[in-house]
RNA sequence: GCCGGGAUGGCGGAAUCGGUAGACGCAAUGGAUUCAAAACCCAUCGCCGCAAGGCAUGAGAGUUCGAGUCUCUCUCCCGGCACCA
């Protein structure tokens, strides 16, 4: 390696550098600037910086510097999303306090943040575990609960049995837990939850304004899963259940009905019904259990002596309880139509049910009309596929709407029934309590009749107590202490108690990037001027795990504080740009089992943090969320790039730039700055290369060439940026240097290359002086003998010529 | 199963509007240098072919003077949802 370039003092005294000239501080009252706020998700402070969190960090970084030399005031905070399970762990494990360990986790991270290069701007520092900041997510959690949006209620919750926590919808991956990957089981517990809900057509429609990506706007769309249909009653005696269907216009083909096995209604059965349920209930492995199962063999019971009318054929139909319903969602009671739904086909195909087709393709003419013959054939035709009709056609066997397109009569059957048009979604209110210490205390006291109340603002922050034995008992661990009991009596009365739940650490990162715009106010969560001026962010970088977690989240919670005016918007991010992964060497996923781990810090200390940058930079779109192979030899590939540079340098000459090389870098700068604002960071990296080889190849490299030079690699490689603006003898630092730009004229050239064509395939290229006429190409074309020759044995039929591009011709044997 | 995104050399990738496919880098090969090696430097580097030339962007068709790019059919890979009525 090349000892001209010693990477290691020259990245220490260029951040010394910046910190004495307080380079990165933000001044967000600015007038004289256009505010640009460039978010990356805070880290949670593990302790230990892999090649993720540098991939995150480094490489978004360049585009913040990249905007500053460009003219804007850029925002780029930094901060710590510091509660959760870890930390907890770690004390369980070591007896560690949790905040010790968080704590020097953080001035860890923050070291190596520094190293990395990237211009954070650290007096607006946020963490999350900090009294001065959960402060506020408990004001904010007091305003959703005064709104009615946060909610103690009894439901069906996931449980992780090995965190011993309850879990959001949101964090179970394939019936397994999203942290620690153990099998989540279902529970009936008493919880705080966050009607997210409720904001379930607005986060739809929102995404719609949005120009993300569309894997992300399909995966929020998929997850609150919108479903148009109709509510419809069915009778049980003087009993009412209603069931959500997208098919109401199949109703005429109900022949039986199912209940969730929680249904509610079933309460009010006979006794003898409800024994057939807990029968079923006991007989039934746990819900999670059945969910993951492979087969997906349906079971169910008969509640026997049951009947229920069919509101469009009046016929007694049978009545199920079968675990395929799900109690959660729509009213938690269905009618079955197995003639056009494949589940209920199923079903009936196993109980032995009725099958009574409705619907029959309108091809089928004539023969509708023959509708006993019709509705047998097609009945057995479900029967010998096991598949259900489904798709549009013609109703038969529908009273008065025989004859008619099912889906031109839908919203009149609708009505005929008495039923009403209703939206279900997909999504579920949000989960946020856990039975878990290291989290933000739940703003909330039970009076003596174990109602809930806010804790009033003058005593926040409420306090996490530390009087606390953090040992995992499924009881949240605040309950163990005395503090915290004491308090609430102290400040409440007697027969007061307290919420012992934190809240999910998903909560706290929901408004963060608010509290960046006013770290220090005592006062407010964030400031209303300032908000105006920054919100929404310009662009958020992050990982796409978040994509229905965090980001759905946010949204949800910007919504809320924009209805209340604590918000001056209602989405939160405009631009979100998901980035990709980077595998091992061997092409997987990095993980600790495989052995194929690469522990960052090793390159930095070999090849210097410019050339990790660099390489993170040039190895794929930052745009595309892509995995990418960390290629060893990649890395020293940049550092060569770099001993490069740094030989070139030292060959300046003090001459004037040539009109040639004024293009190129005119160019450069354009394309840089284009591909920098679509993340495409490879081939602005690519573009740098190229300039380095033209002055490579040059007898002489003129100073203010290679000064320009230094001004576009600044942003890639900071630290020896500094260092070669030195070497060139320029005042101040690189990063305060502006961008540079040059005379539009320069980048169109003087001459063309111009590919010459015969029908199409490429026989040769020729030079043209720019603006020349198709007659002047033709002419210069046919010096090549190739095309001489061609153009003699064809005869010519047309002639396209497209400047500065083109020409082919067009012959005919 | 449904929805979304993809597929380009040995590898990562480039081609911004339908206009010279393979930029830039890695790896590889040959040379130069060296006592020798590493590093550095020069050259070659999609496939077939001595060459002329032909064939090539997952497969097949289509539109077009011209298709990696547009349309249709299919295959495979990645991601999301999944007993959601």
């Amino acid at each position: 390696m090349n000892r001209a370039y010693d990477h290691r003092a020259i990245e220490s005294k260029a951040r010394e550098k910046w910190e004495y000239l307080n380079l990165s501080v933000t001044d967000l009252s600015d007038k004289t600037k256009d505010p640009y706020y460039l978010l990356v998700e805070f880290p949670y402070p593990s302790g230990d910086m892999h090649i993720g969190h540098w991939y995150a960090f480094a490489v978004t970084d360049i585009y913040a510097r990249m905007l500053r030399a460009r003219g804007k005031n850029v925002l780029f905070p930094i901060g710590f999303d510091a509660f959760g399970l870890p930390a907890e762990n770690a004390a369980i494990k070591h007896g560690v306090d949790p905040k010790d360990w968080t704590y020097k986790n953080i001035e860890r991270m923050r070291t190596q943040l520094k190293s990395m290069g990237a211009s954070f701007d650290w007096s607006k520092e946020v963490i999350a575990c900090d009294p001065s900041y959960y402060k506020w997510t408990q004001w904010l959690f007091t305003k959703l609960f005064e709104q009615g949006l946060a909610e103690h209620k009894e439901a069906s919750v996931k449980w992780c049995p090995k965190d011993q926590t309850v879990l959001a919808n949101e964090q179970v991956m394939d019936g397994c837990c999203e942290r620690c990957g153990t099998e989540v089981e279902e529970k009936t517990l008493t919880q705080w939850f966050l009607k997210i809900t409720q904001y379930a057509e607005r986060l739809l429609t929102g995404l719609n304004t949005l120009p993300w990506r569309e894997d992300i706007k399909e995966a929020q769309r998929a997850w609150i899963g919108k479903s148009d249909g109709a509510t419809l009653t069915f009778m049980i005696g003087d009993l009412s259940v209603d069931v959500f269907t997208t098919r109401p216009d199949t109703v005429f083909g109900v022949t039986y009905l199912v209940l969730a096995p929680e249904h509610s209604a079933l309460e009010n059965l006979p006794i003898e019904n409800k024994a057939e349920v807990d029968a079923y209930i006991a007989k039934t492995k746990t819900k999670t259990e059945r969910e993951r199962s492979e087969n997906k063999e349906k079971t169910g019971t008969q509640l026997s002596g049951v009947m229920a009318i069919n509101p469009a054929t009046k016929e007694e139909i049978p009545v199920y309880i079968a675990d395929y319903v799900i109690g959660s969602y729509g009213t938690g009671a269905i009618m079955a139509v197995p003639a056009h739904d494949d589940r209920d086909l199923q079903f009936a195909l196993k109980f032995n049910l009725p099958i009574c087709p409705v619907i029959a393709r309108a091809e089928l003419g004539k023969e509708i009309e023959d509708n006993p013959r019709l509705a047998e054939s097609l009945r057995e035709s479900c029967i010998q596929s096991g598949v259900a009709i489904v798709g549009d056609g013609i109703l038969f066997n529908s009273g008065e709407h025989s004859g008619r397109s099912n889906k031109v009569a839908m919203w009149d059957i609708v009505d005929a029934v008495g039923g009403k048009r209703t939206t279900s979604y997909r999504l579920r209110d949000w989960l946020v309590s856990r039975q878990r210490y290291w989290g933000c205390p739940i703003p909330i006291v039970y009076d003596p009749k174990g109602e809930p109340h806010t804790i009033p603002p003058e005593h926040l922050p409420w306090k996490l107590p530390t009087d606390v034995d953090f040992t995992p008992t499924g009881e949240s661990p605040l309950a163990s202490s005395v503090e915290l009991r004491e308090r609430v009596t102290r400040i409440f009365g007697d027969g007061w108690t307290p919420e012992y739940d934190t809240l999910d650490t998903f909560v706290d990162s929901s408004w963060y990037f608010n509290r960046y715009l006013s770290t220090d106010n005592e006062h407010s969560f964030s400031d209303d001027a300032l908000m105006k001026k920054w919100l929404p962010v310009n662009r958020y970088s992050g990982g796409s795990e978040h994509t229905n977690m965090h980001l759905l989240y946010a949204r949800f919670f910007t919504m809320a504080l924009y209805d209340i005016a604590l918000s001056p918007v209602e989405e939160p991010f405009i631009e979100r740009f998901n980035r990709g992964l980077i595998m091992g060497p061997d092409g997987h996923k990095m993980s600790k089992s495989k052995g194929n781990v690469l522990n960052p810090d090793e390159f930095v200390e070999k090849y210097g943090a410019d050339a990790v940058r660099v390489y993170l930079a040039f190895i794929g779109p930052y745009n595309e969320p892509g995995n990418y192979p960390w290629n060893l030899d990649g890395v020293a590939g940049m550092r060569k790039f770099l001993e490069r540079i740094v030989s070139v340098i030292e060959r300046k000459e003090d001459v004037e730039v040539s009109e040639d090389l004024m293009r190129k870098l005119a160019r450069a700068s354009t394309r840089i700055s284009s591909d920098g604002d679509r993340f495409k960071f490879n081939t602005a990296v690519s573009a740098l290369m190229i300039l380095l080889n033209e002055f490579e190849s040059a007898p002489k490299i003129p100073i203010l060439a290679v000064r320009d030079f230094v001004c576009m690699l600044a942003p890639f490689a900071p630290h020896l940026a500094e260092a070669l603006w030195e070497t060139l003898g320029q005042e101040g630092s690189v990063h305060v240097a502006e961008w540079p730009v040059y005379d539009p004229d320069l980048l169109q050239s003087a001459v063309s290359v111009v590919a010459v064509q015969v029908n199409g395939k490429r026989r040769g290229v020729i030079e043209l002086p720019k603006d020349s006429s198709e007659d002047d190409a033709i002419l210069e074309a046919k010096k090549i003998s190739a095309i001489e020759n061609a153009l003699n044995e064809q005869v010519l039929e047309r002639v396209i010529y497209v400047p500065e591009r083109i020409l082919n011709f067009v012959t005919r044997p």
